[in-house]
DNA sequence: ATAATAAAAGATAAAACTATCTTTATTATA
DNA sequence: TATAATAAAGATAGTTTTATCTTTTATTAT
C-alpha cells in the first residue's frame, strides 16, 4: 500500500511526536534504534519532511528532530501525501493515464469506493492521537516491546 | 495500490475474458495493442498465470490465450493475488514484522477497516461481470477508444 | 577559538521492478 | 514433412526504490 520510505517516515514521525510531547528533540540514530528502521535512509525522509516544514529540525549538540506549535495539526493524509505524493488518491487502478467518470475502466467505482474510504481514513487519523496511543503503550512500533 | 504487473495483467485478463466469450483465443500482440502494455513483459505475466492454472495458453497457429469452463469464477482477488501475493492483504500498514490485534501498530485496527474492505470488494467482483460491462462499451481499457 | 555533535548533502551501490531482445519449443496446416 | 505461427523461456538492460558510506555545514558547549 505505501512505500517503504513512507511506513519508515509514518513510524519515525509518531515517534518524534511521542517524544516531543515531553519537550525533547531526537536524535536521528535513537529514532531509528526505536522504529527499527535504516538510519541514512530515513534520515532522507525526515530531511525532506523538515524541508517540507511537516517537522523540524536542528544541528548540532542537542540537536535532533522535533515538533513546533504549528506543526500540532498533522494528519495522516497530510504525512502520507508528503511522502509518496498523491497517485494512491488520484490515479486509475488500473494504471490508465484516461480514466473518468465518462470514460471509466472497469473498477472505476469500485476503485474510487475504497480509495474514498482510504481518504477519509487518513484524513481523520491525527499524529497527534497516534502519538498518545504510543505513550499510553497501547501500540508498538517495533518488534521490541 | 497494484504493481504495473497487476495492473497489465487485469487489464489482460478483462480483455481476453471479453474476446473469449466470443469463443476465440487471442494472440499477445493483439492483448497488448488493444490494452496499450508492453508486449513482452505482459506477456511473462500472462505466462505466469497460465502456469498457476488462471487462465489458459495454447501454442501454435491460432493459438493464443483463452479461458476454460473451470477458470470461470474468477474473482478479481484471486487475481490480484496470483500476480501481486497477499502482501497488500496480509501484511502490517506500517511494515512490522510482528503486528497483531495484541501486539498492534499505531494504525493497525483503521488500515486493517480499509484492507477488510478492499479485501471484500475484490472478491465480490468477478472478472466474467468486467469483461461484461467492457463488452457493452460502458467501460474502457485504454484511452484509445 | 576550538572541539564535539548532529543534521544536511552528495556519492555510490544493492535490490527490486519494469521492459526489451533473442532463442527455443510446440502446434496447426499446407 | 516442411513451414509458419505462436507461446515459453532465457538473457540482457533500463529505471526506480531502497540502502549505505562519505563529506560538508551549522550549532553548541567548553
Amino acid at each position: 500500500m505505501f512505500s517503504k520510505a513512507c511506513e519508515y517516515g509514518i513510524r519515525a514521525v509518531i515517534y518524534i511526536w511521542s517524544q516531543n510531547s515531553k519537550g525533547k528533540k531526537i536524535g536521528i540514530k535513537d529514532i531509528c534504534k526505536e522504529i527499527d528502521s535504516p538510519e541514512f535512509f530515513t534520515a532522507k525522509i525526515l530531511q525532506a519532511l523538515a524541508r517540507k516544514g511537516i517537522i523540524s529540525s536542528a544541528k548540532g549538540p542537542n540537536g535532533g528532530f522535533y515538533i513546533e506549535k504549528e506543526q500540532e495539526k498533522l494528519t495522516l493524509l497530510e504525512l502520507v501525501e508528503a511522502i509518496d505524493g498523491n497517485q494512491i488518491f488520484e490515479g486509475c487502478g488500473l494504471g490508465l493515464k484516461v480514466c473518468s467518470e465518462v470514460n471509466p475502466c472497469p473498477i472505476h467505482d469500485q476503485f474510487k469506493s475504497i480509495r474514498d474510504q482510504l481518504k477519509v481514513m487518513l484524513h481523520s487519523t491525527s499524529i497527534r492521537d497516534l502519538a498518545a496511543d504510543l505513550e499510553k503503550g497501547t501500540v508498538f512500533l517495533s518488534r521490541f516491546n
